[in-house]
DNA sequence: AATCATATCAACCGCATCGGG
DNA sequence: CCCCGATGCGGTTGATATGAT
């Protein structure tokens, strides 16, 4: 903290010397709320210098969005949440804020911290890229029908259909994704957003009429390739090949498919059970 | 109790995009 | 068009918390 203010006080740097860097006080974080309270959560560079603050728009902007905004969620990632979150990386990649959209309460910044701290954590412990087929596959064939279990497990009964529907909160707007977006075509064909119920409904033709086996649905759903006795590992053609998830090629580093399997099992507990400590 | 390693997350930075002049 | 300021996004950093030895 102290080093951040040194250095926004260097002399080199006369001009600057009048931005406070670092984390926020309770002052500050009194003002801000203040002031957007009186002028609304927009013209940032305008908060920043009639605040008195001497912080830039931009970190006045985060401080709001990620902190102090009223709705804004804090504590452990739900099920559902993670299972969203896995969904639409799948579908999306590292398109935080667009799947943020779907987390009533959780920021971009959240979600991507997850994701770095839980899932890339993961991919590393299983020596394999995140970014791989190998472990997209493994997401959606083990850990995300792991999630519906759980899930189930809490709330009983719900199909796979369900779980897909309580991912988001129907009290949230959904915003209509742009028709150009990547990948969206895709999604939309999938869980038709409807306005009126404000939650994903998978499409019919795909998989809400046999759920009975969520690995199978997933693999349905996203277009993965599986097969009886797991996977291809150097496959191109999983999750609809979205050019933001360019497939890392040669990452593959199992070749004993028990041990493989084993491990995804041990890791799979590891990772569902962060929300139940 | 002390030290070290690891995990978490708030906050920063650079870049892209957008809109007004 | 071009420029410029504002905003938003994703990647990264670093301080702090927590756990292990």
């Amino acid at each position: 903290m102290e080093d951040y203010e040194r250095n926004s006080n260097s002399p080199a740097h006369e001009e600057d010397s009048d931005v406070r860097k670092g984390p926020w006080t309770e002052d500050e974080d009194a003002i801000l709320v203040n002031f957007v309270s009186i002028h609304g959560d927009a013209r940032w560079n305008h908060i920043a210098r009639s605040s008195g603050l001497k912080r830039t728009g931009k970190s006045c902007r985060l401080r709001w969005l990620n902190y102090l905004r009223p709705d804004v969620r804090r504590g452990n990632i739900t099920l559902e949440e993670q299972f969203t979150i896995l969904k639409l990386h799948s579908l999306w990649g590292n398109r935080w804020s667009k799947i943020a959209q779907y987390l009533p309460g959780r920021t971009d910044n959240e979600i991507k911290n997850y994701w770095r701290t839980r899932v890339q954590k993961q991919a590393k412990h299983l020596r394999c890229d995140v970014n791989s087929n190998l472990f997209k596959e493994t997401m959606k064939n083990v850990w995300m029908p792991r999630l519906v279990e759980r899930i189930n497990a809490q709330t009983p009964s719900p199909t796979y259909d369900q779980v897909e529907s309580m991912v988001t909160d129907p009290s949230q707007p959904i915003d209509e994704p742009s028709p150009v977006e990547p990948g969206f075509d895709q999604f939309n064909q999938n869980h038709h957003c409807h306005q009126q119920q404000q939650q994903f409904v998978p499409a019919s033709d795909v998989s809400a009429t046999s759920s009975n086996s969520p690995a199978e649905t997933l693999s349905d759903v996203q277009g993965g390739v599986v097969n009886g006795s797991g996977y291809d590992p150097v496959g191109q053609t999983g999750f609809g090949g979205f050019n933001d998830w360019g497939c890392v090629g040669g990452d593959n580093m199992w070749t004993d498919d028990e041990s493989f399997w084993f491990l995804q099992d041990q890791l799979c507990n590891e990772m569902t059970s962060y929300s139940y400590n």
